[in-house]
DNA sequence: CCTTTTTCTGCAAACGTTTCCGGCTCCTAT
DNA sequence: ATAGGAGCCGGAAACGTTTGCAGAAAAAGG
């Protein structure tokens, strides 16, 4: 119960209690000797010091708070798994906090937040109105946006990483049109999503330039981007006959969906309907499934939020808004088929 | 950056501290108009009480640590998630950590939690080395094992959820025989994870019983029961001849990785080879994979850990121990081909 | 109207650290 | 010899809460 304080240390070393917070932070102004007598004292009766009252007094926790839509995609979860390494690498730990977009509940994270006194907040994947929310609620605690970003993001003093998602959709429909398709459709974009959005975006310029038609049916059903989803509402629009030779969905998941409608549906993929995914997760990968897709690097995702973020927490520099934009790569696998004579 | 506090709420409302900090615990004491006005107050002031202050009194931090092998394996995400909502129901969060079973770091987790005070420690998928260290470490913080028991865990006087992994095992074994497999594999448990041992002892035992041939092949490759590791094991398995008609994994993230391995040797799936997973993950069910697997059921697992950690944090009952094991469920898809006469 | 109880509020001591500042000892340079 | 400094250590205030205890005001009982 009562658990040995820095006091108890003191009274068995003969020292005070400075000295052994001295000790502990291996201070300067400690004589070397003293202090591994005392750090041997402290192993022998298992102490740990107290974050609590540390961070109390120092007001800094060396905690990050993380919030993000959900864990169960594969995109978030390998990008939270990234998050907490290169964190840990600079000493801090990460408090997870799932929070569907859109939700009431972000209000209580952001409070929930400030009351844990986390020293920075990364804002994954967060609904437009999550992110309005956020320089209100954050009450000064710096905070960066991770994978979803308006595009006046740089006029709005914020700090952001994120995938080029304009792009990404582009190089989908540059893509699909390389490949000869003219009638695509853009399957289960989320209509509260900046992400998406952007991506939607930088798919129909580009489709408008080549000239395809480009049809788009939003995702309204809530939740994320699942494979549920993807299944119901291909499921709807695969059950009668339809033109397009191609469909782009906005996550791997969703397109795993859109595999098993199709696939219960009779419609031949790639035969008849070719598949674009988004993200690369690792059962993209999947012998029987091969489904191509625009990869975005989780790795290089998190390690530049983490990055971007203990910079505003750890220097007292001039304030500075900082965007950064990586591009998305196309990986080819076998879920789209060429229209082309082979000949080329 | 001086955030306001109590003292700041007190001076505004003309009360003091007491009545404010009894304002905002709901306290008996205090006339409902008072409690109102402050109430009121705080909202104005975007007052966040301080989470770090109120714990360093009260010793009651409402965090629960939960340390994990790793997040990539979609089993664990599912677990985490159900973990964090049945412990929000519960007014209690969630401190995620990541640490590789056997790892010297799991050490370091250990003192992490420690120093952070947490109300209680959840142990998930821990190697016996993890199993072992946690009680003289944990400083009589309550702690619960999940998914991973030793099977004399009620005379180690520990407290445990788990399914039933031997079951698990002889279920698999089992079935195979049933669908008239005599000679099996089983590929890739590890040597330092009793969940493996367990569920390799209920396969081999029941095998034994029907006079099966079962080889083992171990995973040694470290890291977690990947995808990747699946596929590595198979490669080396499956390149030359081999007697076996089926193979059980256990995970499905290695039953996949497995599946990648086979259709590249051009060995297929289930007509030269059944493959039978362990957890029944989303993509399992995915039309182009339809693996037959072992369900365990997260959902289930995850509320009884936290029900049974609270249980140990709130009450101040006398010590007990509770060992809970949840019988896994078969689910019957199409990876697995029975070798029996069709008539039958 | 005076006691007794009830209801509400405030004071001050904790909780376990860090850190400013001041003091002691011993060394070095004048 | 003495001043000045460097090196090491301790006292005490602070961080923002909760809580036991006591006091004041109001209500109840005679």
């Amino acid at each position: 119960m009562a658990r040995t304080t820095i006091k108890d240390i003191a009274r068995i070393a003969g020292v005070s209690v400075t000295t052994v917070s001295r000790a502990l932070n291996d201070a300067p102004e400690i004589r070397p000797e003293t202090r591994e007598r005392i750090l041997r004292i402290c192993r022998e009766q298992g102490f740990r010091i107290n974050y609590l009252a540390r961070s109390l007094v120092s007001s800094r926790t060396h905690v990050l708070g993380v919030v993000l839509p959900d864990l169960s995609g594969p995109f978030h979860a390998a990008l939270s798994l990234h998050l907490e390494r290169y964190a840990r690498e600079r000493g801090y730990q990460i408090l997870l906090c799932c929070g569907r977009p859109g939700d009431d509940r972000i209000d209580d994270l952001f409070a929930f937040l400030v009351s844990q006194r986390v020293d920075g907040i990364l804002l994954v994947s967060a609904s437009s109105a999550a992110q309005e929310l956020l320089p209100s609620r954050a009450q000064g605690i710096p905070s960066v946006l991770l994978g979803d970003v308006p595009p006046e993001a740089s006029c709005r003093r914020i700090n952001a990483v994120s995938t080029d998602n304009y792009v990404g959709g582009a190089t989908a429909a540059a893509y699909l049109h390389r490949l000869g398709h003219r009638q695509v459709l853009y399957l289960g974009p989320r209509r509260d999503s900046v992400t998406h959005a952007l991506r939607l975006q930088g798919f129909l310029d580009t489709a408008a330039a080549w000239q395809m038609e480009a049809q788009v049916v939003y995702n309204d059903l809530g939740a994320a981007s699942s494979a549920a989803n993807g299944y119901r509402l291909a499921r709807q629009m695969l059950a009668g006959d339809f033109p397009q030779t191609a469909v782009f969905a906005p996550s791997d998941a969703m397109a795993l969906g859109v595999l098993q409608a199709a696939d219960e549906l009779g419609v031949s993929v790639p035969g008849r309907l070719s598949l674009l995914g988004y993200d690369d997760i690792e059962y993209a990968a999947l012998p029987k499934i091969r489904l191509s897709t625009l990869a975005q690097p989780t790795g290089a995702l998190a390690r530049s939020a983490v990055q971007l973020l203990l910079e505003l927490v750890e220097e007292d520099a001039p304030p500075s808004y900082t965007l950064k934009l990586i591009t998305p790569r196309l990986v080819e696998r076998s879920s789209c088929r060429s229209l082309l004579p082979a000949g080329r």
